[in-house]
DNA sequence: CCGACTTTGTGCATGCGTTCACAAGCGGTA
DNA sequence: TACCGCTTGTGAACGCATGCACAAAGTCGG
């Protein structure tokens, strides 16, 4: 797999640890389905199973067999043929790869109405992501106490996310405040930014953002639904016709 | 993902409007960049621009230029060679195509942390997804009007859907619960889900599902710190070693 | 009215990701 | 031990999306 800018190709002299050079090459989609892979199988683990086929994992993710398989490869053969894979094995595996192996603290900055949430939602600090820090501007939230920890003011915000080691910044702000905050995460040495604010955050090379844009979502479900009206539309209507009965010409 | 498969390709038979073909053409990709052109768009609509180049636009939704022509290509030219877009034609035209003509209406399911959060949302109604329906199955929930709107009890949620006219369903429960609510949505007639919940859905293929996973973003963040950490590592140690300070070998 | 400049729209090549299909490998069984 | 059936791992083909580069098309100044 031809990875990406080799810099020189540093690769070039190999005899890194193959999983150091695998991980360069995992596809970005990849590593999301690695994620759910593991969520299914600790599910599973949990339910005292201990092996699994592709087959099976494949359905319970809701993929194809075969990208599974070739996903799974992408992290090394773990598997047994004619038997399947080992369900610890393949967990422990899963999240070495992911980073999983450590915690990754995060500072969740606006405590709204989302960023109350997140900072109580208890999927986070059970899955190695503590949530240690909370930011706000509003005097009357600092110091109280939201999920149990306490809301600091923004201005500290570069002193608390070092004291802190705080590895994944959340942007939960009003969408005017975004920009400014993803800066001051950026300066303060966090390199991973979760943005639910929806706005296109500029920031350097070497810090990763990924966005949960909830307007987009709807829109997208929303180009869906007419786009199944229309075909609906189309066949009981007939062609030739727009949605309000207006004969629509090139 | 899978909405492909043209049932039989009923589009041999032509002759229909010129958007509606377009539509069914558009990539998934550009759909929901789409949405954000959107963003972009009225935000400078609302600042007075009127016209705006593939390269100005680009450069604010994060985008090559060429991609955003070709996206825009997808829904018809509406760019004049030589000067740009009209911001007003282009905003009204997206809309147009992403169904935002008429109102969505929302139901959230599970009110909790996450669901309080969406029901108070103001992003929602002012573009388009009014929430007219909560749901939950706390007893002292039921009544409890949550930004506005009486939260409604689980069991109720075909009379109220099919009342309310909800097309879009959001699940917000805890995992075990999302799959019986999904299948209580889509029996009153809900075409489109946006999932919250950790949960492969099972679905019919005339539902559309969108899931938002907090869980593997955050995933996903961490594989990226950990290939960093590992970059790091391996740069300033030298090549040959592993993170400990093995030595290892193919 | 014409020519130069600007910007769109798109054909084409490239690369990535998905899917297929099958050989290789392993456990079970006689 | 040798065979049989099952499942993995992967080479290869396909399809989609991205990015480039340029012709077409329009505006503006003279």
């Amino acid at each position: 797999m031809a990875s990406q800018r080799g810099e020189g190709e540093t690769t070039a002299t190999p005899l890194e640890p193959a999983d150091r050079e695998r991980a360069r090459a995992i596809p970005e989609a990849a590593v999301a389905r690695l994620a759910v892979y593991l969520r299914v199988l600790s599910g599973m683990a949990d339910q005292g199973v201990t092996a699994v086929s592709s087959e099976e994992l494949s359905q319970a993710a809701g993929v194809n067999a075969a990208k599974l398989r070739k996903d799974l490869s992408y992290i090394g053969s773990y598997g047994t043929r004619g038997v399947g894979y080992d369900v610890e094995v393949l967990v422990s595996h899963i999240e070495r790869i992911l980073g999983l192996t450590r915690n990754h603290s995060v500072a969740v900055v606006g405590i709204g109405n989302l960023g109350h949430a997140l900072a109580n939602y208890g999927g986070f600090p059970g899955r190695g992501f503590p949530v240690t820090a909370l930011f706000d501007v509003d005097a009357d939230l600092i110091g109280v106490p939201v999920g149990g920890i306490p809301v600091s003011h923004i201005d500290d915000i570069t002193a608390v996310c070092l004291e802190r080691e705080v590895s994944i910044g959340v942007i939960a702000t009003p969408p005017p405040a975004a920009q400014s905050v993803c800066d001051r995460l950026v300066s303060a040495g966090v390199q991973c930014i979760l943005n639910f604010a929806p706005v296109v955050l500029q920031v350097p090379d070497n810090v990763e953002v990924r966005k949960v844009d909830l307007a987009v979502e709807m829109q997208i479900l929303s180009f869906h639904v007419a786009r199944r009206a229309d075909e609906a539309a189309s066949v009981s209507v007939g062609n030739g016709l727009g949605v309000d009965g207006m004969v629509i010409r090139p």
